[in-house]
DNA sequence: ACGGATAAGACA
DNA sequence: TTGTCTTAT
């Protein structure tokens, strides 16, 4: 699984931030006077006690694992407090957890590029900060140094017995001899306990941290020295660190691949695999891992830290352990909603405060067949496009379930009454909401122009597509809940104002809040400050972002000429037309612009325009590509094409500010970048589902 | 009858 | 591209 990638030789300081036993330190912010007593998270209760997922380190004194059941933990520790992690809809609610992560995400996030590596883990890359630091400021000589900097742990450093050991990392700090990686370090070493006292000010959390020239480095050292303590990695430490180092240890090698190494290989150290030519390990893993291999057993890692502050995925799921198993289809159906509820409301939440969009919806279930040839079959995976609103999602997540079983029951599978036993039961559910793209924020001539549009009745793919990592504002620092990525969805005055989808009641409250926030003001332009400090980030995104807009492309390959004839005959204008595809296909548009985006990062090359359907008249389907019956019933048709191919006659019927942006776009030499070889996707698309009234 | 709920990334 | 698999916390 692990891919290589060229080592920049650029030397940078990175840092991994971990939160000490994350959960707990929620718990005891809530309730101070657990502060100090061994004290366990666990989640639901009714079975032994409930699951330990997070342990104070009070609590791992007297040997509580994380693992244990709250009973066994009592049993080693009768003082310990556990705490039950909330419940909504009964299932885990972790929302809480998020929060906490976003409170520490938006202070680490202040120094350099940060990466939200999980809830209570970020990366850190402050080469600018240190190098800046070192050249404005330098730490050599430096009288004062943090106290928190100066109980640091720095691999390597002799501290012999007796010494002061403050003293000797005052003095590595300050030493003058040192090489500039090491003087880089050494700047870092101040900015994370900086960072870390910020937080622990702010949020009153603790945290660890490992400082290093890279992210694999960082994170081994990270873990080091918990709770509460930093440790740094200086380049002449890492044969030291790797040589007698587990194997298990290192990220990634805990699961198979460690295994296969140790007992294929005979390699139980880190150390073990220096013996390995490059060859040899790309023959036993493949290319990718056995360089990846190699690479790391030198301490070589060059993974970027991704400037990404927010989750790219929000998945809600359950477990139904053995006698738990759900083995009808309404109880099923009811817990896919109560899931779907909760994925829902984190939807809007995103949507709320960062102006962000999911396309995919993704169904996964874990289920048993019992007395069937081949019991062993997985329940298959189903995704389909998402569409925003409870209502919506509910009902195209069981329609995924619903294909899922089909092709989990097969050939032999039968068809039972009601509640009745059918062979089969689910052990676990989960829906997930995948492919969030930001919505454009900014004055776009296009937002303006199709404005007045319900975002519930509008797929997520109905919004023009911004990559990944392309965010309004400066994107590295202010990602999170920023307060200028404010959206102008357009307000009164629309052009088709007639035309208001008629949304149920759920549905219209689920977005109220959404669609209030983002109803007021248009920001006119980009400000400059909004595009300061913003250089790296955008170069750091570049690559995923063509990635992500080829594929796009690539997905939507169509015949816009054909289509478009035929739809125009048949609505018998003679004439082809943009407007007249839009009005035809979607009488409730919803569009925005990609172009102060693609302008700001210097990204794109050739636009291209995109049409959305559904063909309307048919109950929806959501099914996609794999399910068994997505050929020829309301499956949605994507056309896509080239701005280029575009008739100039149909350019004419567009209003003038929307040729003008169109016309921005076809314009790449302004802001292409000279290697880039793939053509660019834009979509003004929008295509709308049939609304059912529930 | 289990670690549960979530994430991310690689690969076919 | 979807679906599967691996890894991690």
């Amino acid at each position: 699984m692990p891919v290589a990638k060229p080592e920049s030789s650029d030397s940078r300081v990175i840092a991994h931030v971990d939160m000490d036993c994350f959960y707990v330190q929620v718990e005891q912010r809530k309730q101070p006077q657990l502060r100090g007593l061994p004290t366990a998270v666990v989640q639901y209760n009714e079975w032994k006690g409930g699951a330990l997922i997070a342990v104070s380190y009070e609590a791992r004194k007297f040997g509580v694992k994380r693992s244990m059941r709250g009973a066994e933990a009592k049993e080693v520790c009768p003082q310990i407090q556990l705490v039950q992690v909330p419940v909504a809809r009964g299932k885990a609610d972790l929302n809480g957890y998020r929060s906490a992560g976003s409170e520490v995400v938006s202070i680490l996030s202040r120094r350099g590029r940060c990466e939200r590596a999980s809830i209570d883990e970020v990366y850190l890359d402050l080469t600018d900060a240190a190098e800046t630091m070192l050249a404005e400021n330098p730490p050599q000589n430096m009288e004062k140094i943090d106290e928190e900097a100066l109980m640091s742990h720095i691999l390597g450093l002799n501290n012999e017995d007796g010494s002061d050991v403050k003293e000797n990392v005052r003095e590595w700090i300050n030493r003058h001899n040192a090489d500039h990686r090491d003087k880089l370090l050494a700047c870092g070493i101040l900015i994370v306990a900086e960072l870390r006292m910020q937080v622990l000010k702010e949020t009153e959390f603790t945290c660890s941290a490992g400082i290093a020239h890279n992210k694999m480095l960082a994170k081994l050292a990270s873990g080091m020295n918990k709770p509460a303590q930093q440790t740094v990695v200086p380049s002449s430490s890492v044969n030291g660190l790797l040589n007698t180092l587990p194997i298990r240890k290192m990220k990634q090698l805990g699961g198979k691949l460690g295994i296969s190494l140790q007992t294929d290989m005979g390699v139980n150290t880190v150390g073990d695999l220096l013996q390995f030519p490059e060859e040899k390990l790309q023959e036993r893993y493949g290319i990718n891992t056995g360089t990846w291999l190699w690479n790391i057993a030198r301490g070589i890692s060059g993974e970027a830290v991704e400037g990404r502050l927010l989750p790219k995925s929000h998945g809600s799921g359950k477990t139904f352990p053995g006698p738990r198993a759900l083995k009808t289809v309404p109880a099923v159906q009811h817990w896919l909603n109560q899931l779907c509820e909760e994925l829902s409301e984190r939807l809007c939440s995103d949507l709320d405060q960062n102006k962000r969009m999911a396309h995919t919806l993704t169904l996964h279930a874990r289920a048993y067949k019992s007395s069937d040839s081949d019991s062993q079959k997985k329940f298959p995976s189903k995704s389909c496009p998402l569409r925003y609103g409870t209502g919506k999602i509910q009902e195209d997540a069981f329609n995924l379930f619903q294909a899922g079983l089909r092709e989990y029951i097969g050939f032999y599978g039968v068809k039972t009454q009601g509640s009745q036993y059918s062979g089969w039961g689910i052990t676990s559910l989960s829906v997930s909401a995948s492919k969030i793209v930001p919505i454009p924020s900014g004055t776009c001539s296009i937002a303006k122009y199709f404005h007045g549009q319900s975002l519930d009745n509008v797929n997520a793919e109905a919004t023009l597509l911004l990559p990944p990592g392309v965010h309004s504002g400066s994107e590295c620092y202010s990602e999170l809940n920023s307060p200028k990525a404010e959206v102008d969805f357009p307000k009164e005055e629309s052009w088709i104002e007639d035309t208001v989808p008629d949304l149920d009641l759920q549905e219209q409250k689920d977005l109220s809040s959404s669609l209030s926030k983002t109803q007021d003001g248009f920001t006119q332009d980009i400000s400059p400050s909004s595009l300061s400090g913003t250089e790296g980030c955008l170069e750091q995104n570049q690559n995923k972002q063509e990635r992500y807009m080829t594929k796009v492309e690539g997905q939507f390959k169509s015949e816009y000429k054909e289509r478009k004839g035929k739809r125009v005959k048949d609505k018998g204008t003679g004439t082809p037309s943009i407007l007249e595809l839009f009005k035809s296909y979607n009488p409730y548009p919803f569009g925005s612009s990609l172009s102060q985006e693609l302008k700001k990062t210097a990204q794109g090359t050739d636009a291209r325009l995109t049409i959305e359907e559904n063909e309307v008249g048919k109950e929806e389907k959501p099914m996609h590509g794999s399910s068994s019956r997505d050929e020829g019933d309301g499956r949605r048709e994507v056309w896509s094409y080239n701005i280029d191919e575009i008739d100039p006659t149909v350019m004419d019927e567009l209003p003038q500010e929307i040729q003008d942006e169109i016309k921005a776009w076809v314009q790449p030499h302004k802001w292409r970048p000279y290697n880039n070889t793939a053509r660019r996707g834009c979509k003004i698309s929008h295509y709308f589902s049939p609304t059912k009234n529930s």
